[in-house]
DNA sequence: TTTAGGG
DNA sequence: CCCTAAA
C-alpha cells in the first residue's frame, strides 16, 4: 500500500502499464446548464484574440518554441497560455500532459479525406470532446466549412492579484483518450463517489511527472478534472497553506488595494479550453499543425459562452445578489472563487476580434452576473443552427455534485490574516469535492452497527448497511467498514484514551465479542452466510 | 460496486 | 473520513 501510494504521488517509470483499463461505466452526462441562463453568455473575444493573436505569432516558429509558458498582460490582467514541452506524439501512449493551454494533439492516422480549410490546411478531421468528454468528431462537410460542435466548456481561472509564475490556471479535461469517457457515478446510497485514481489516470500522471521531471514544479500537472478525478479541498487547512503558498497565493497587498475602492479585483490568471482532438496528416508542416491547432482554439472563443460563478463548491445561481452578499469580497473568507466558461457552441473556421481587452473587475456592489463579464456576446455568425446542449443544470445549493465542480476553478484567496490557499495539488483542480462534515455516531448507531454486525458478520457491509443503515443516506457501507474499525479499537484501549461520546461498555464489549466471534467464524461461515444470511448471529458467550 | 486495509 | 487495490 506504502508503495501503491507513492506510485500515486511520485514517478515510477517502471509501472506505467501500456494500455489504460477502459472504464467499466461511462455514462454520458449532458449538457448541465439551463437556457434561462441566456443572459449570463459571454463571450470571450477578447481573451480569443489576444491568445490568438499570441498563437499567430507562434505559427512559423519551431515547435520548440511552444515549450514554455507566456503571459499577456491586458489591462493589468494576464493571461497565461501555457505551451506544454511535450511532444504531440505522447499523447499516443495516453499521457498527455494537462498543462496544454489549448489542446494536445493527437497523432493518429488520417483515414478521411482531407478537406481544405480556408486557410490552406489540411485537416482530416477534428475530434472535440465536449464538457463531459464526448468526443465530438467534427467532419469539413463538402462545403468545407466546418460544423458547430454543440458545447465545449473551459474555465476561467481568476485570481485574485497573483503575480506569482507559478501558475497553472484552470483546469481541462483529463481525457485525452477517447477511450476515457466516464463520469462519476452516485453510490446507491446517495454517497457522492470520489472517483477513484484509476489505473487510467495513475498512467497519465506517472508520465507526466516523468515527462516533466526535471520541471516538475514548473509544469505541475494540474489536478485531474472533474470527471476523473474528485479531488478535496480543505479550504481551511491552514497546516497545508504554507505548503503551497508558491503556486497559487497572492501578495499580502491585495487587501490594502482593495479596500481603498471597495472592489475585489481580480484577474485571470489563466484560463484552458477543453481537451481535443486533431487529426492532421502527417505530411503537414509544423506551420499547419500550428495553424490548425489555432483554429481549433479560436473557434472554441468564438461562440456563445455561458459564464457561471462558481464559490466554494456552490454555485452562486442568484444573479441579483451582489457580490459581497454573495461573499465575493475583499474582506471575507473567499478561497474557492471559480468561473465556468461554457462555450454552448462552438464553430469553425473561428474568427477573432482582436480589439479591445477590458480589465475584469468586481465591485462588491455590482451583482454577479454584471460583473462576470469579459464581453458580451456580439453576433456570431454562426454557421449552423443553434443546437447548442442545453439541459438542466438544476442542482441543490449544497450539493456537491459532481455538475457543481465540474468546471470549478479554485482561487485560493483571501482569508483575513492568514491566507486561505488550498494546497495546491488540490487548488490547481476544479474538483472541489469538500471532505465530507464530520458526523460522529450516536451510541444508538452504535448499537445499530453492533446488532447488525453480530448479525450478519464483519465482512458483509453492504448488508450490514441495508440493514441498520438503510435510511441513513450520509452512512455508507464503507463508513460502517470504518466505524467498526474504531469500535474495536475503542473497546481494547482503556476508558481514559477514548475520546467522543462514550459508548456504552456494553456495546463494546459486544463489539469485542462480535469481533472475535467473526474473525473466527468468517472464513469457516463464509458459505452458510450466503445461503442462509439471516440466520447468523454471532452467540454471546 | 464491494470489500478490505492502510492513511 | 479518505484513498484505493483487488475482487
Amino acid at each position: 500500500m506504502v508503495l501503491q501510494k507513492r506510485l500515486d504521488y511520485g514517478f515510477n517509470g517502471y509501472q506505467v502499464p501500456p494500455t489504460p483499463r477502459a472504464p467499466r461505466s461511462a455514462r454520458k452526462r449532458v449538457s448541465s446548464w439551463k437556457k434561462n441562463e441566456d443572459k449570463n453568455r459571454m463571450c470571450a473575444f477578447d481573451l480569443l484574440a489576444t491568445v490568438a493573436g499570441k498563437l499567430l505569432l507562434e505559427v512559423d516558429d519551431s515547435v520548440n518554441k511552444l515549450n514554455h509558458e507566456e503571459v499577456i498582460t491586458i489591462n493589468g490582467s494576464a493571461i497565461k497560455v501555457e505551451n506544454d514541452s511535450s511532444k504531440p506524439n505522447v499523447c499516443d501512449q495516453g499521457s498527455c500532459n494537462k498543462s496544454f493551454f489549448a489542446s494536445e494533439i493527437m497523432k493518429a492516422p488520417v483515414t478521411d479525406n482531407c478537406s481544405g480549410l480556408a486557410s490552406g490546411i489540411t485537416v482530416s478531421e477534428c475530434k472535440i470532446e465536449d464538457a463531459y468528454h464526448e468526443q465530438i468528431k467534427i467532419k469539413p462537410p463538402d462545403n468545407g466549412k466546418l460544423p458547430v460542435v454543440n458545447s465545449v466548456d473551459c474555465n476561467l481561472n481568476l485570481v485574485i492579484r497573483d503575480d506569482d509564475e507559478n501558475s497553472y490556471g484552470g483546469t481541462r479535461p483529463d481525457a485525452r483518450n477517447n477511450k476515457t469517457i466516464r463520469a462519476p457515478p452516485r453510490m446507491g446510497d446517495g454517497r457522492i463517489r470520489r472517483l477513484s485514481a484509476s489505473k487510467q489516470w495513475r498512467i497519465s500522471h506517472h508520465t507526466d511527472v516523468y515527462r516533466n521531471k526535471n520541471n516538475c514544479y514548473k509544469y505541475q500537472r494540474p489536478l485531474r478534472d472533474y470527471p476523473f478525478k474528485k479531488r478535496r479541498l480543505y479550504q481551511f487547512d491552514n497546516h497545508s497553506n504554507s505548503v503551497n503558498k508558491s503556486g497559487f497565493v497572492e501578495d499580502g497587498s491585495r487587501l490594502d488595494a482593495a479596500s481603498q475602492d471597495s472592489h475585489v479585483k481580480l484577474k485571470i490568471k489563466s484560463f484552458r479550453v477543453p481537451e481535443f482532438f486533431i487529426e492532421i496528416p502527417e505530411t503537414a508542416t509544423i506551420s499547419s499543425l500550428k495553424r490548425t491547432v489555432m483554429e481549433a482554439v479560436t473557434a472554441i472563443f468564438s461562440g456563445e459562452l455561458h459564464v457561471g460563478v462558481m464559490l466554494q463548491g456552490k454555485r452562486i445561481r442568484d444573479d441579483n445578489k451582489t457580490l459581497s452578499q454573495t461573499g465575493i469580497c475583499h474582506d471575507n473568507k473567499l478561497d474557492a472563487l471559480g468561473f465556468t466558461l461554457e462555450p454552448n457552441k462552438l464553430q469553425f473556421p473561428s474568427f477573432l476580434c482582436p480589439e479591445n481587452q477590458s480589465l475584469i473587475r468586481y465591485s462588491p456592489h455590482q451583482t454577479v452576473a454584471n460583473e462576470v463579464v469579459i464581453q458580451q456576446q456580439a453576433d456570431s455568425p454562426m454557421i449552423d443552427t443553434r443546437n447548442a446542449t442545453e439541459s438542466d443544470h438544476e442542482m441543490v445549493e449544497n450539493d456537491k455534485s459532481d455538475l457543481d465542480s465540474r468546471a470549478l476553478v479554485t482561487v485560493p484567496g483571501i482569508d483575513s490574516g492568514e491566507l486561505a490557499v488550498v494546497p495546491i495539488r488540490k487548488a490547481k483542480g476544479a474538483e472541489v469535492a469538500q471532505r465530507r462534515i464530520r458526523r460522529p455516531f450516536s451510541v444508538s448507531e452504535v448499537e445499530a452497527l453492533v446488532e447488525a454486525v453480530e448479525k450478519l458478520g464483519t465482512g458483509r457491509w453492504r448488508d450490514v448497511k441495508l440493514r441498520a443503515f438503510d435510511d441513513a443516506k450520509h452512512r455508507t457501507y464503507v463508513d460502517l467498514k470504518d466505524k467498526w474499525k474504531t469500535l474495536v479499537h475503542t473497546a481494547k484501549i482503556s476508558p481514559q484514551q477514548r475520546r467522543g461520546e462514550p459508548v456504552p461498555q456494553e456495546l463494546l464489549d459486544r463489539v469485542l465479542i462480535a469481533h472475535g466471534y467473526w474473525s473466527h467464524h468468517q472464513a469457516k461461515n463464509q458459505f452458510k452466510l450466503n445461503h442462509q444470511p439471516e440466520t447468523q448471529i454471532c452467540r454471546l458467550f
